[in-house]
DNA sequence: CGAATGCTTTGATCTACATCAACACTCGAC
DNA sequence: GTCGAGTGTTGATGTAGATCAAAGCATTCG
């Protein structure tokens, strides 16, 4: 549970395409999609591309905050850890999500991949004279900055205020959300992380995520075809459960099955 | 505690000054601190300066976001609502502080004053106009921005991994500090919220609020003068409380007193 | 292929904190 | 000065979810 394998070697340099950018199939979905095809060689200029390990470090917290990233391939945690290791992970970041967005000194938690993983990297200071040159970057930089914020707030709500079955709920469903803005379908959903990394993501211990699971799984409103692998089979019902109060009907109706 | 009292009346509009951003005692602390005294004519020329009662609603979830704000003086809280009445107060906002910062269409969350109020407003169509003729104010902005999302990552370890001791110790300090930012001693901590409004921001029930208060006065690290205004006795007992496992030797030391 | 190692699930028990219930204090209104 | 409403404290009890414990299952690897 505690991470503490720093990266073994380097992360690996992948050889330079002319402008990568330009083919980039996550590019319209991120930050880059602000840009125009000439901008984007100013961009691709700056940029290398790397790829990581499973368990392996991307970068950890207060480590000066050299780099951004955009993962192009595989999922990320982000957590922080008290120092007797328990730990919160504050994030999952997917393909086409923008990774250290802490225009700071340092960097305020630590990044770990958790499958193979692609990602381009942008040092810092380079990053933020491009800002300077072209504003629509920067601006969208804002809007996802604000859009984290966001989500942020929704996950004090769910950490301070919801039971373990609304957490659950909540955590499927907008996971299937992220899927369904990357182009995914939205019903079946990966789980690169596993019950350890829900528990701490949601403020559970891993035997109360696991149970909850099964506990849908009775109830008909979640398949899994193994556990990594979640399929909704009753949004509405998820939906209902995530957002509002302990609904009776669902205790009772528990005993269908 | 379900705060449903929609403002009576419109926001009380105060009489212009030609530029009162030149003499705002709260500027150097705040986004406007980052634009020269020319560039200031063309906030204030944006700017309406406001009060708002105690109780008073700012905005609410969902509203159109048509405002940004910044509090000149006073408290606000900032929360979110589950369909059944449970609340979760993302934050509290004070003087020379940001308010509203979500550069969406709509508000994420609901602000309301805890305190009699002063407040700027500025249009965000004609802020986001002088955001491109001044980057440098964008750039504050988007370290704002920065910081609160590192703040929100704060809160979420705290709510998703914290004692509620460690969340008040935690509480106490981050009000302490805040209150030496802005230039005010740090161990007299006035305490505007209610005990209510600080359980809603910790993830916990007031009675355990009030009972860590007294367990803390108890233990002599902390005096209250009255309920609303706390001094630190013991920041170094209070930091270890805050950050770390939960520590024996507390439960033992408890004894002397 | 079979042992080993790490995940996940399930069951039994425990506990930190919530909830329920009085009571106490404060402060403004009359 | 006293009434009353709001806010805070304290005590008794309940419970959701943690912790402890032990099997299932998979996947890897020699």
């Amino acid at each position: 549970m505690s991470p503490d394998n720093r990266p073994s070697r380097p992360l690996e340099l992948a050889p330079q395409i002319p402008n990568p950018c330009q083919a980039c199939a996550v590019r319209v979905h991120s930050v880059c999609g602000a840009l125009e095809p000439a901008e984007l060689n100013r961009l691709a200029a700056i940029t290398t591309q790397t790829e990581a390990e499973p368990r392996e470090t991307i970068f950890i917290e207060g480590d000066p905050a050299d780099h951004l990233f955009v993962v192009t391939g595989g999922g990320v945690r982000m957590y922080k850890l008290l120092p007797d290791g328990r730990r919160q992970i504050t994030g999952f970041i997917f393909t086409g999500d923008f990774l250290g967005l802490a225009l700071y000194d340092n960097y305020a938690y630590s990044a770990e991949a958790m499958t193979k993983l692609q990602l381009c990297r942008f040092p810092r200071r380079k990053l933020e004279k491009l800002l300077d040159e072209f504003p629509k970057l920067e601006r969208r930089l804002l809007k996802t900055a604000s859009n984290e914020l966001a989500a942020a707030q929704d996950q004090m709500l769910l950490l301070g205020r919801k039971t373990a079955r609304e957490r659950i709920a909540t955590f499927l469903l907008s996971l299937s959300e992220r899927a369904i803005r990357r182009g995914e379908r939205g019903d079946v959903i990966a789980l690169p992380m596993s019950r350890g990394d829900i528990g701490d993501y949601l403020g559970l211990a891993i035997e109360t995520v696991s149970r909850t699971f099964t506990r849908f799984k009775k109830l008909g409103v979640v398949y899994f075809s193994s556990p990594r692998e979640a399929k909704i089979l009753d949004r509405e019902t998820l939906q209902d459960i995530a957002g509002m109060a302990e609904d009776m009907s669902l205790t009772a109706t528990a005993a269908f099955r």
